[in-house]
DNA sequence: CAATAAATTAACCTTTTGGTTAAACCTTTA
DNA sequence: TAAAGGTTTAACCAAAAGGTTAATTTATTG
């Protein structure tokens, strides 16, 4: 029988469920019985594999920050120049979101709300001490190198992740607000890639 | 005696209250009491002046929305070139985040999860002057002129848009990420309204 | 200064929501 | 195949949260 393909897959249909739920209402807006009918099961059921919202939650938070970061890291310490790496931070992000588009929005909201508790998580997950430092630091070699203008380097990082992350983030504010089309808001998105390399050039490099 | 001063202000009070509990949990994450507490009221009092949570909550979004375009129209409707009307939205901006930082992010996200219903309100705001329509009208014109690059104008207004505010919505990621001090927070902000505007001129100015 | 209206409160009500329980239902395996 | 263990369900429960009420206090005013 095909019943080998479709057999207990509840406790992923869980997460599955849970994930779309939390990504689209946050924390708060979440509610258990949503996840459940999203998942097709019984609210019980829930609570007989994770036991609380807030481990769910927990959960589904971890597996965000890490999607996040498993575009992150390999891009930026990968080979190469730091121009070469942000080349691979726009268009893995850019594929990345893509496919989990409340992902941006979800984490930032989250972060934001929550006391700092998940921060260290967040900070530990992406190893940012030594990741995003020696980052940081290759950049701030090829400053002394003339190939990269003396601009505090934080702020390179910063406008690099604003002009990819944003425009996803913001997506229904700035479809309504520009008064565009879902089709070229996505036709958009493919075009700001290019442009954002051109942005980064030529603001960042001699 | 100074009571002229201190009197019947509660109407008013249980606004800020609400102003701050919503901004800073967002309508789920709100509560009636919270509210209730953080304006020194009985919770009986919200209802009276207020019917209901949601009616609150639209007055206090409404309030948001009409903050931002506050300093989005008379920066982009004012007289001057493209690049001044971006320089005055750059400084305005960073001005008016500062006093209520929660903003952005409130909207961002309480736009985000909204089905759509508020959309029409914000649109409805900003679109009343078409001041989005007439400053991409501009854009247009200086890219005949020559003094801007023929870059799709969507492309800058988006681009501006994530510079300014990207950085605010996420300061606790931010901060937390690039593992910078509160201060040095503060100061990136400052020091980024010009290099946001080296920026657009290094990108988009001929 | 009554008396009328407005503001405020404590107690209560109802619905929602996260969580539990005991029984039923499968699967496995001794 | 029958016991055992894991899975699933319907029915409940308790707490939280939004909302209401009726009575009390505090202005307002004829």
């Amino acid at each position: 029988m095909a019943q080998k393909n479709e057999k207990k897959d509840t406790e992923k249909d869980i997460l599955e469920a849970a994930k779309k739920i939390f990504h689209e209402k946050g924390y708060a807006g979440a509610r258990m019985q949503a996840i459940a009918d999203e998942a097709n099961i019984n609210k019980a059921m829930l609570h007989y594999y994770y036991r609380s919202k807030d481990i769910l939650f927990i959960k589904i938070l971890e597996g965000a920050v890490e999607t996040i970061s498993n575009y992150f890291i390999p891009a930026l310490s990968s080979e190469g120049s730091v121009f070469e790496k942000i080349e691979r931070l726009v268009y893995g992000y850019t594929e990345a979101i893509s496919k989990n588009p409340h992902i941006p929005m979800f984490v930032v909201n989250e972060l934001s709300r929550d006391g700092g508790n998940f921060h260290t998580r967040l900070r530990e997950k992406l190893n940012t001490n030594s990741v995003f430092l020696k980052f940081i630091g290759q950049i701030q070699e090829e400053q002394k190198q003339g190939i990269l203008k003396p601009i505090a380097p934080h702020h390179l990082v910063l406008t690099v992740i604003s002009l990819i992350i944003f425009p996803f983030i913001t997506k229904p504010a700035v479809v309504s607000m520009l008064n565009i089309s879902d089709a070229r808001y996505n036709e958009m998105m493919q075009e700001r890639r290019e442009i954002v390399l051109d942005i980064i050039r030529s603001s960042f490099m001699q």
